[in-house]
DNA sequence: TCCTTTATGTCAGTTTCCTTACAACGGATT
DNA sequence: AATCCGTTGTAAGGAAACTGACATAAAGGA
């Protein structure tokens, strides 16, 4: 009877329309989700490298490193010049990207929020539990 | 104690890595991702638009139309050179299209299966019904 | 009938991200 | 010490998708 669609397709669904409305509530702060993401990640790991930044947020590091240029011009986050050990150039957020973060965090917040609604919290945790087996399945 | 992460991030971390080993799977037969959905939505919507296709894979008409013109150059869909009635273009998949797409959906099935193997029957059926939710409330 | 709305296809330009390739640096191995 | 390996940053070019704009066609309402 149920002849759901797959999960794949349902995973690609759920995504794109989060990112589709993640994306016009970052619009007025003029943040992209990805650029939101790179800030969300650097706040939590300060001084991490451009690589490693890629990698968390699943994206190459070269389109990491040009984002970052924008970044770095609009103010929003700091970077040396050259390393001091190294070739990685740990990069910081500036407390002007910190406020954008934190004005971004509230509005993408009530997103998930509001995707999450119809769950309970223990469905919720079964979704984020089955996902991450998702994940570890694949990973290999 | 739990503390995952959120489940936006999950959300795009585990369709990251279901597109990156869909494409993968598809790359010998020389197949994008988003070139599969066209044709399987084709197969199961015969003489759809390319405007509604792109709905239903989740992209502009624009692409969607550069898209066609490639599978219509390598003979995997056809498409009438002006409508019968209307503007729409009615288009539709060769054989050679669904051939193409037999052992596509094989491999891919495959790395759906491998996705969702630790996961249980009725877990499966619940994570399918979340994601559903999930989509519902992202709608409006 | 006329006008508005909606849907479709298409053109042009742009953005975003990727692929390929190379050089530099530190650490581990031999 | 010399070498290999993994990681990082960077440059150049291309592929894929998007936005904005326009013309066309059917359907619906005033």
């Amino acid at each position: 009877m149920s002849n759901q669609p797959p999960v794949g397709y349902l995973l690609k669904q759920a995504q794109s329309r989060l990112r589709l409305r993640m994306d016009e509530a970052l619009k007025p702060l003029q943040l992209t989700v990805s650029q939101y993401s790179c800030l969300h990640l650097l706040r939590r790991e300060p001084g991490i490298s451009a690589a490693a930044l890629a990698r968390g947020t699943f994206m190459t590091r070269q389109s990491m490193n040009s984002m970052l240029q924008l970044l770095l011009d609009r103010g929003l986050v700091d970077r040396p010049d050259h390393a001091e050990s190294g070739r990685a150039l740990p990069t910081e957020l500036t407390s002007a990207g910190r406020d954008s973060l934190d004005a971004a965090e509230a509005r993408v917040d009530e997103v998930e929020h509001r995707m999450l609604s119809a769950l309970s919290r223990s469905e919720n945790d079964a979704l984020a539990r089955a996902l991450t087996q998702c994940v570890i399945a694949l990973s290999t």
